[in-house]
DNA sequence: GTAATTTTAGAATGTGTATTTTAAAATGAG
DNA sequence: CTCATTTTAAAATACACATTCTAAAATTAC
């Protein structure tokens, strides 16, 4: 059965990641993927079909490590507020500082709605983190506001990768997250002794 | 002194904002150019030098018109929290509901930091709308929160041109937006009766 | 060890790209 | 009217691009 592919697949496809995070999916050439995995067309070919493949493979492969794994850490079916801002103050440190952003916001930037090759792992990963910050909420606020808050959270998120990938980062949005996180641990507080309240009437 | 252009220069610099909109820098060629703005490629290299010439031509035209006048009217000198909401609930309606997003932020996200040919137009646009609304919210409510408060709004507006150009217009966003404002609202009136309070004891 | 099969590197291919050139048509200035 | 200059459209160019082909090297199964 012929022989085994010789390079490292997870490797190929995380060089291959950081080029299409960095360049985009039209702003990349063959020759600059040859270049950033190290190996030729012919493989790269020959493992992901074309250049679309080798596109769906990363933007996959992205979405299974990275976003995935951030959401189950911080935004699992656990998770508290505290976990979840951790979630956020991520976005300031390294390897997220990189000023090449996250591959799935930065594609859905490129290719918008009308049928791109990163449509489902777009959809997944949005997914992942919408049902991520709206189950934190649910359980930690009072049900009323917390699909509001949830969406508030939302965008907050994802204007935080806009900034990210402009380089534009005022010390600023990081207090801005924690006092938003302090509102609503506030929320939080009053939502229990409430909750509280209503358990010794019964 | 030779002839007149015979084309409408504020037209075509539409068309091909729209275009690159739609497809961004590199994703559109000269030939979709051609048929987005009606003129031939001479004409183009004529008047704008190169794809990239008419592609800040286009970003200007955009800063200008769209955004710098969005500001104006929404979060000018004298702009409230109400003015302010406003230019957050116009990106719910047309003309910025075709998916196409906003031409700085889709080209912030294409380029990021490193040497764009829409640098000085991003620049432009984010300063135009950062000091807005940290304009208003300096002048609405408490000094020791505005500036938090006005990073969460500007999160919270590019969070929303994320899930634009996304398709993903969740009707909740609407409702975060306003309640942020109520909240927002809420603060101001505290802040009002506590300077009615000081004026009273001087 | 042999045969079948795959990977691999690099050359080859054809298409699409941005851009330049060409020459004719248009039109403003004197 | 004439001349100078510009716009314009279309053909021409050169290059970069994604992709395929080729043949050799590798390696697994038997």
């Amino acid at each position: 059965m012929g022989r085994n592919r010789s390079f490292d697949e997870t490797q190929v496809l995380e060089s291959a990641m950081h080029a299409f995070r960095r360049h985009g999916y039209a702003g990349i050439s063959i020759k600059q993927l040859e270049e950033a995995t190290g190996l030729s067309s012919g493989s790269l070919y020959n493992a992901y079909g074309d250049k679309e493949g080798l596109f769906r493979a990363a933007m996959a492969f992205y979405v299974d490590g990275y976003v995935a794994g951030r959401i189950e850490a911080h935004a699992g079916p656990v998770a508290t507020l505290e976990d979840l801002e951790q979630l956020f103050l991520t976005l300031f440190r390294e390897p997220m500082t990189d000023g090449n952003g996250c591959l799935v916001v930065n594609s859905t930037m490129e290719f918008g709605t009308q049928g791109s090759p990163a449509e489902e792992a777009m959809a997944r990963s949005f997914d992942l983190v919408t049902a991520g910050i709206h189950g934190v909420l649910r359980r930690e606020i009072e049900p009323e506001r917390s699909a509001a808050e949830a969406d508030k959270l939302l965008l907050l998120y994802h204007g935080i990768l806009v900034f990210s990938r402009a380089g534009r980062f005022d010390e600023g949005f990081e207090d801005a997250v924690r006092s938003q996180f302090d509102i609503l641990r506030q929320s939080r507080d009053r939502f229990r002794s409430r909750q509280q309240t209503t358990q010794k009437e019964e």
